[in-house]
DNA sequence: TGCCCGATTAACT
DNA sequence: GTTAATCGGGCAA
């Protein structure tokens, strides 16, 4: 069986919980898969919405870790993040893509006739995949209809510059699962 | 108050 | 490669 992840397995840097995300399961009411692909904001970040202090929007990422913020992305998509760290730390994982293990009818039906390398490839697609909506912000990670399991064994994990930022775009905390199809883009493997 | 930009995506040319 | 869809936050006026 499964190893749950606990609460306090986000009570802890992103930059330590998010590559420990790689290979981890996802499951929103039965539906989801394997977690290939996130991002690490910290509170210092200038990238992360937490940088400026808390507004109405981000007020979740305040809040203890392992609860969901979900926000609205360009005002058409939503994104989810898990809330890592101590309590007032402000740092989240974005979910960037997930390799579809269950529920792939249900996934379908939302998604349209997508490509299954291309349901949840993505913050956006993934949302949309699983049905995640501004309804779940603020939810706890270890409660239904949410369902986290640590991943079996090791995983080969690598990282690069995150995608779709203007600021500290150098800084490598964007974590995927080397080779994985499901990516929302490849890695640019070291030369 | 108004304007610009963004942790995106699909449908264009 | 370019563009539209569409809304919350930051910042100037």
């Amino acid at each position: 069986m499964r190893k749950r992840l606990s609460r306090s397995f986000f009570g802890r840097s992103v930059h330590q919980v998010a590559p420990d995300l790689i290979g981890a399961t996802l499951l929103f009411a039965g539906v989801g898969g394997r977690i290939v692909e996130v991002e690490a904001y910290h509170h210092s970040d200038p990238a992360a919405h937490s940088f400026r202090g808390p507004t109405e929007r981000n007020a979740v990422m305040f809040g203890p870790p392992g609860y969901a913020y979900v926000y609205r992305s360009y005002g058409i998509h939503w994104c989810l993040n898990f809330v890592c760290e101590p309590e007032g730390s402000a740092s989240a994982v974005l979910l960037r893509a997930i390799e579809p293990t269950a529920g792939l009818a249900a996934m379908r039906r939302r998604r349209g006739l997508a490509d299954e390398r291309l349901l949840c490839a993505g913050p956006g697609r993934l949302c949309e995949a699983l049905g995640i909506t501004r309804k779940q912000n603020g939810l706890a990670l270890d409660v239904a209809p949410f369902a986290l399991f640590a991943r079996q064994g090791t995983a080969e994990v690598v990282a690069g510059p995150r995608i779709g930022i203007s600021k500290a775009v150098d800084e490598p905390w964007r974590y995927g699962l080397r080779g994985s199809p499901f990516l929302s883009k490849k890695f640019s493997l070291p030369a």
